[in-house]
DNA sequence: GTGCTTGCAAATGTTTTGCATCTCA
DNA sequence: TGAGATGCAAAACATTTGCAAGCAC
């Protein structure tokens, strides 16, 4: 489990009073095992794996405190539920989603975020987290066109 | 209601073999109503108040065509149910949506555009739609700080 | 006339909530 | 010891689906 990863949550934790519990230890734990794009169910299912469990309900009310904190941030808008990516281990990225097989490429363009920075500044918006999704069809499923 | 959206729905109905029918009409006339972001439920309160009524299921069934048709995009996935906007009548623009008072802003960078669009020619991946939302805090609320 | 559409009601699946109990700080 | 957390079961909510009847083409 990453370390810095544990230390910026115990701080977000304790500015807002709120309790480093077992079960957020395991959620922790769980949501650091791989690096992947995940559901709350994984969670549930993650943890099973291992001969743990913490309730849903508790998992559905920590998801959001590691959003907040920084260590997650939602993607995958497309689908009907909440997708979630972890933010350390791997670098910031966005996506390209394929309509038609549904893989998802990730991308990465740094003149984008430069772009991004400077229409924040301009507007005096304090930026915190994005998502930049291209969806569309991938050069696999496009070359059996049409259909 | 715009008719170069109407014509381009009656055309992406025809290619598919799919039918016209008041009710489609009717969501349509809806969606085109105003300039606003809107979910499932608005096109159903703003039918009533005009005196119409389709089914929530149409509407359910209706709005993904529409979509697919290049009518209206998907926006706003911080929420944990659809919203759209339609395409017509305003210029294309990414959001920018504040966290502490939940309002939405619009920015339009063309030169974000043209990189993303470099970027699929490069992968060969064929874009059709895309989302960009930056979350963080607005000016206004970043004043209040701190709290 | 055929096949797509509709409305309805029931089902689905995810997420939220009230509450009694428990536990971290 | 007290505010916050947990698990459970029920509720809430958006969305989907099966089906019989209706309608566009």
């Amino acid at each position: 489990m990453d370390t810095e990863a544990k230390r910026k949550f115990l701080e977000y934790l304790r500015e807002r009073e709120l309790k480093f519990t077992p079960e957020r230890q395991l959620i922790l734990e769980e949501v650091f095992a791989n690096h992947r794009h995940f559901e709350a169910e994984d969670i549930v299912m993650g943890l099973r794996v291992r001969g743990r469990r913490v309730s849903r309900a508790s998992i559905y009310r920590t998801l959001p405190l590691l959003v907040e904190s920084g260590l997650l941030r939602e993607v995958h808008s497309a689908e009907k539920h909440n997708h979630y990516e972890h933010i350390f281990g791997h670098n910031h990225h966005d996506h390209m989603i394929c309509t038609r097989c549904g893989r998802t490429f990730e991308f990465c363009e740094p003149r984008i975020e430069d772009l991004q920075d400077s229409i924040c500044r301009e507007s005096g918006f304090q930026p915190a987290q994005h998502k930049h999704e291209i969806t569309g069809v991938c050069s696999r499923c496009a070359k059996d066109l049409p259909h």
